[in-house]
DNA sequence: GCGACAG
DNA sequence: ATCTTGTCGC
């Protein structure tokens, strides 16, 4: 990361408006290494937040799994309040912060982050998944349920099938069936990997279910994590 | 100008 | 995302 862009975050580091934010993200759109990906993989995280729209606090989770065995080798939880609106397209704002309070307390480095929501496959190509990836300094996949940006056609029905996604005429993600006859799930590389590399490594660590297993792991700490916090007050 | 719009 | 009961289906 260029040191402007690493000045536009210290000076606006995630308390900033809308209007910023899309400012900020322009600025690191241009740090995106793609191509690369993991040397070797053995540690896989998983990151998601839950919501208490009563406090209000954004709940983050952060999941690493050993691979390929899939085994728990470390998982951390952090919460704060909330300080940015939801707003299509700027979702890093929002989570952003919790999701890397969460990060900071691992003791592992792993090769490669999952988050729920896109990667490039975003209007300034620049979503949650490359956000972070980019501040990590981690190869990052961006796995959503629902489209963003693009278009694509419906894919074959049978699980590990995909249709690429594309936004004029490039490809930014893939349309991947991870499980047989449900709704497909968005890939695309957040940071640091190809697109068909990401949409592998996805399948990969699909294990029967729809989210790729770091996801369902997070999605599940991030509540529970919810749940703690709510319970001790 | 009008609609679409991750979580 | 979250608020919510029962319910359809593998």
């Amino acid at each position: 990361m260029s040191p402007a862009a690493i000045r536009v975050l210290r000076l606006h580091p995630w308390r900033v408006s809308p209007h910023r934010a899309a400012a900020i993200q322009e600025a690191l759109a241009g740090h995106l290494r793609l191509r690369d990906g993991p040397r070797r993989l053995r540690l896989v995280a998983g990151a998601d937040a839950a919501y208490d729209q009563a406090a209000p606090l954004v709940h983050a989770a952060v999941v690493v799994l050993a691979y390929p065995d899939l085994t728990l080798v470390e998982q951390r939880a952090a919460s704060l309040p909330v300080t940015f609106p939801y707003i299509p397209g700027l979702l890093a704002f929002r989570e952003g912060p919790a999701l890397l309070r969460a990060f900071e307390a691992l003791t592992v480095s792993p090769d490669l982050l999952f988050f729920n929501g896109h990667g490039i496959a975003h209007p300034r190509g620049l979503g949650l998944a490359s956000h972070l990836g980019i501040l990590l300094r981690t190869p990052a996949i961006g796995c959503a349920l629902q489209p963003l940006l693009g278009s694509f056609q419906e894919p074959p029905p049978q699980a590990g099938a995909f249709t690429w996604v594309r936004s004029g005429r490039h490809v930014l993600g893939a349309a991947l069936r991870s499980r047989t006859a449900v709704r497909p799930i968005f890939v695309s590389p957040g940071y640091r990997l190809s697109v068909r590399r990401a949409v592998r490594l996805t399948l990969t660590l699909c294990r029967g279910f729809r989210l790729p297993e770091p996801l369902r792991w997070a999605h599940q700490a991030a509540n529970r994590q919810r749940a703690l916090h709510a319970a001790a007050r």
